[in-house]
RNA sequence: CGCGGGAUGGAGCAGUUGGCAGCUCGUCGGGCUCAUAACCCGAAGGUCGAAGGUUCGAGUCCUUCUCCCGCAACCA
């Protein structure tokens, strides 16, 4: 039996078009998916959509449309954009499917029974024309942060889940569980600011609006975003429903993707939910950080806001791609500018990569036909280095990307076209050749390949198009010469021949003139 | 004293368990010619936000302070 690897998306708010951050929290997920399957894993991606709420109903008005229609019409979007973007997922799981519905339906009955959930009263600050509650933290000078009216306050019954009474067991599998958050800061700014000072009690009933999932037993209430929105990690498995295959066989997630802004619910309630119903919580989840502008966050109103598919038709999936990763850090938010990203295609992907690429392929060509010399050993201590910086920036890729440091683990790939471009300067190969040394112009060769045939399969998870294109070009054909096994030989190319003119996968880029055409494409 | 993160050569960033301060870009000089004005080498440039402390030794640990960013509970 195949190891299984279950890892999810948040499900997006469609409350209008997907920016880069919400394209990259799907492209990370995406490429942590491609690896595991490259390692032979047998992998499920669940992505979505959270289509219930009063904010959807209110768009939906402005467009026209019903929700439902407006929320088909998104979702549409949504999977053409991830079409477009060659993301892998299994399922997508939409909070208005029946297959959700109803189970949230029977979870919150559930947790009535168990005396989980009671009934309260909501007490918040009400804006009477937008029909909307707010927290005081919310409020704009005091005033409604939308319309900018006074907002009073107000009561309405709702129901309630009771957090407190899992307080203690939450803080107590953090403990237990180092690898369950990650970064490890964020469990410090969860214990410190939520459950330290004792968790509130969520609401999860509303009864100011409709577009939501009815309480079967109460049906003025509809259910509140979290209950219903959090659950579609498990009901989209089949959880509670006559076919539960796919949650036996996938639950716990081993990793689930969520942006800080929503940390708080994913790491907190969503845990305490899932002890609730007495199901083992996801193994790790994975709060990643924002991609911000020169001028802070991305807005409307600033006139910096990047959509995806600006970038792709431009520059192409791979780079766009590239970029996201590659930029995006860890530890703080990472910066999108126009010159970081141009920067980073020229220099990255045109000179190293690229011009690698073609400096080989050309060399191949003209010492040996484009065909690849069989290994023949170290005939020097140059070739012999090679081999082992190889086997180094390979383990560090992977001692990196297991821990979800994906920057930094292409910067490792990054490394070893670095050490390559500068084995050709270190080898002479025109010297050799001039020299007549065959044996040793042989082996110069083989390594070019070789380390070819490996860095394109270590970008494999992240730039497929780009990876087959290496390989073609380098004429690796065999299938077992691409598995990520195959990163482990570095003696078994046999019979290879090169195409007889390099094709550059990435043409250098005009700094100024593309610049100014992303600065434009921003401002639309 | 609400919580968390950050402050490292011109710019953007790395720096696990304390042990000669690194990377990419930019600048200056050189090399090579297989390749895309590319690639390779060398140099200049930092008292690692400030002040104390621990230590044989601190960017790395402790204390205090300054500035920046995010969060602060039901908005996805």
């Amino acid at each position: 039996m195949k190891e299984t690897f279950y890892i999810t998306t948040p499900i997006y708010y469609p409350s209008g078009r997907y920016h880069i951050g919400t394209a990259y929290t799907t492209v990370l997920a995406d490429t942590i998916k491609r690896y595991n399957q490259l390692k032979n894993k047998e992998t499920y991606m669940l992505t979505g959509a959270d289509e219930h709420g009063q904010k959807i109903e209110k768009k939906s008005k402005e467009a026209n449309k019903t929700p439902q229609e407006y929320v088909d019409d998104m979702a549409e979007m949504a999977r053409e954009l991830w079409n477009k973007m060659d993301i892998q997922y299994n399922d997508f799981i939409r909070t208005t499917d029946e297959r959700h519905e109803k189970v949230v339906q029977k979870i919150f009955d559930k947790f009535m029974e168990q005396g989980d959930i009671y009934k309260g009263e909501y007490e918040g600050l009400y804006c009477v024309p937008c029909e909307t509650f707010f927290t005081e933290t919310q409020l704009v000078d005091g005033k409604c942060p939308d319309c900018g009216r006074e907002v009073v306050p107000m009561k309405e019954e709702a129901y309630f889940f009771n957090m407190k009474k899992y307080e203690d067991r939450l803080l107590k599998y953090y403990e237990e569980h180092p690898d369950f958050i990650k970064p490890e800061y964020r469990k410090q700014e969860m214990i410190n600011n939520f459950i330290k000072p004792g968790l509130e009690d969520l609401c999860v009933t509303r009864t100011s609006f409709d577009w939501g999932i009815k309480v079967l037993k109460d049906p003025k209430h509809v259910i509140y975003v979290w209950l219903d929105a959090l659950t579609n990690y498990i009901t989209a498995l089949g959880y509670m429903s006559e076919d539960d295959t796919l949650f036996k066989k996938f639950w716990p997630a081993n990793i689930q993707l969520v942006g800080k802004d929503i940390a708080r619910f994913h790491l907190i309630y969503w845990p305490i939910f899932l002890m609730a119903l007495d199901l083992p919580l996801p193994k790790t989840i994975f709060v990643h950080n924002w991609i911000m502008m020169k001028d802070g966050k991305m807005s409307k109103s600033k006139g910096n806001v990047i959509y995806p598919e600006d970038l792709i038709d431009r520059y192409g999936l791979d780079a766009t791609k590239y970029f996201l990763l590659r930029e995006m850090p860890t530890s703080q938010d990472g910066l999108f500018s126009p010159e970081e990203f141009v920067q980073r295609y020229n220099f990255d992907l045109c000179n190293d990569l690229s011009n690698l690429l073609n400096r080989t392929i050309s060399m191949v060509n003209k010492y040996f036909d484009g065909q690849v010399p069989e290994y023949n050993g170290t005939p020097n201590d140059v070739d012999e280095e090679i081999e082992k910086v190889c086997i180094e920036q390979i383990e560090k890729f992977e001692t990196l990307f297991n821990n979800f440091e994906i920057a930094n683990s292409i910067q490792e790939i990054w490394k070893l076209i670095a050490r390559t471009n500068k084995y050709i300067d270190e080898t002479m190969p025109w010297q050799l050749a001039k020299e007549e040394q065959t044996e040793k112009l042989k082996s110069v060769m083989y390594h070019l390949i070789e380390n070819l045939r490996k860095i394109a399969i270590l970008i494999k998870p992240f730039m497929n198009e780009t990876s087959e294109n290496i390989l073609r070009q380098i004429g690796i054909t065999q299938e077992n010469l691409i598995t990520w096994e195959s990163l482990q030989q570095y003696n078994q190319l046999k019979n290879i021949k090169v195409i007889e003119k390099g094709e550059p996968i990435f043409m250098r880029l005009n700094t100024e003139e593309e610049m100014e055409y992303i600065k434009q494409v921003m401002k639309k």
